[in-house]
DNA sequence: GCAAGCTGTTAAAATACTGTGAAAGGCTGG
DNA sequence: CCAGCCTTTCACAGTATTTTAACAGCTTGC
């Protein structure tokens, strides 16, 4: 699920955008000044930011400004009341990706915040991940377990990379095959369990203890224990 | 060098954008209505298009939509005189990556290409590259491995030189099609595989050890293993 | 401790993907 | 207009991957 982190002095207004892009299925994560913005940012890595321009004690601007240098790559959508071009532009020039004016309606802020996660969903998407010894990396397509390359099939693959998306959670086996098979028809046969074999027989091959754990009824999780 | 094309009715406007965008480095191409468009794309293959919604013939709308269609990813960029904001949200959810209400001031359009210009990957093409042993420089169009020439056709080459400028990456075979070939109607032929095959024979005739790797179900890499 | 329901394992069948040679089709410069 | 190179197509062989299916093994609640 996709984050978002919202960043507003406005407590009202705050509270509204939370309400309606939670409804929108995402993972929201508020924050009332910079300095809250970058401590929730630390915490949550959220792939979107809305960031309000005016601010007291560190604006809006500068926060952006903080985020870059760091190098983080999320994409930040700026509000802001002043309407004057000058000011659009260089939000714009300085490295936000979009820019909303106040007032606006709340389906526009959806409309472009789905706009920004189409684009966000290649980028998130191909992040190298780790997890307890585990390295995985989308761009190159390849794993490795404590230093050693898995050769992995196609399926296998992104199997492991939804794990790793999400350690130890709890995921499904209907959340699972919508995820990685794209498919959940109810009553179908065993090939998450099939997969799962795979994996394990890949990840434990050298005697390292098990990583995929079955949580009988439910599905799986992905732990060290 | 980016390639931008504007579409738009208004032929006065479009020689306006297209001395301001000019004038910004940029390769401009036009078309006068939805027909038109998608001619120049397929002549072209703009990285950006800017798309007047309310035209004669096909309006943006469509045009958009043809072009997602045929899985065109280019950037997007939506020109609209009416300020509804359902039009706003319908442009942007069905697949514009922003958009811009006329009348607007050409500093904000030059704002907003640049910063999908930004999101585009497309930088200068026209720089030597080098991996491992392998040299390539597309204004002398010379490539050699170690040292010595390779004697490569056109499309070998461009093909060689897409690669180089992603290394280690593992690219798809639609990526690469339309960034070597420029199309990438769904189900045709095997071209790819027989250009890589060409490759390989080439780079490995002297006994030098594979570098272009299939990553079966997803495409090719260019990588030492 | 035992049935009933889950889960794991295996192997074989079905499917999908890739590499290759050969030939047809295009294009270009002479 | 032709020759020659370059590009694309086609068919098929050889593999790798995915799915199915049958059954063994394990848990759990009673």
């Amino acid at each position: 699920m996709a984050t978002v982190l919202i960043v507003d002095d406005d407590v009202k207004l705050l509270k509204m955008l939370q309400r309606t892009l939670t409804y929108e299925g995402l993972l929201v994560v508020t924050a009332a000044n910079g300095l809250e913005a970058l401590k929730q940012v630390d915490a949550y890595h959220p792939e979107i930011i809305i960031l309000d321009w005016m601010m007291p004690k560190m604006d809006g601007m500068e926060v952006m400004h903080q985020l870059r240098a760091e190098n983080n790559r999320a994409f930040i959508l700026m509000l802001t009341a002043r309407d004057a071009i000058e000011n659009r532009v260089e939000g714009l020039e300085s490295g936000a990706d979009d820019y909303l004016i106040k007032p606006f309606a709340p389906p526009e802020l959806v409309a472009r915040v789905h706009a920004l996660l189409r684009r966000s969903e290649n980028k998130d998407n191909k992040l190298p991940v780790t997890f307890a010894g585990l390295h995985l990396d989308p761009l190159a397509h390849q794993a490795s377990l404590g230093g050693t390359a898995l050769e992995l099939t196609p399926t296998e693959f992104d199997l492991l990379h939804y794990f790793m998306r999400h350690p130890r959670q709890v995921l499904e086996r209907s959340q699972i095959l919508t995820n990685v098979w794209g498919y959940d028809f109810g009553g179908e046969q065993n090939v998450l369990e099939v997969y799962v074999g795979y994996l394990r027989k890949k990840l434990e091959s050298s005697g390292h203890p098990r990583l995929i754990h079955t949580i009988r009824g439910i599905g799986y999780a992905l732990r060290v224990e």
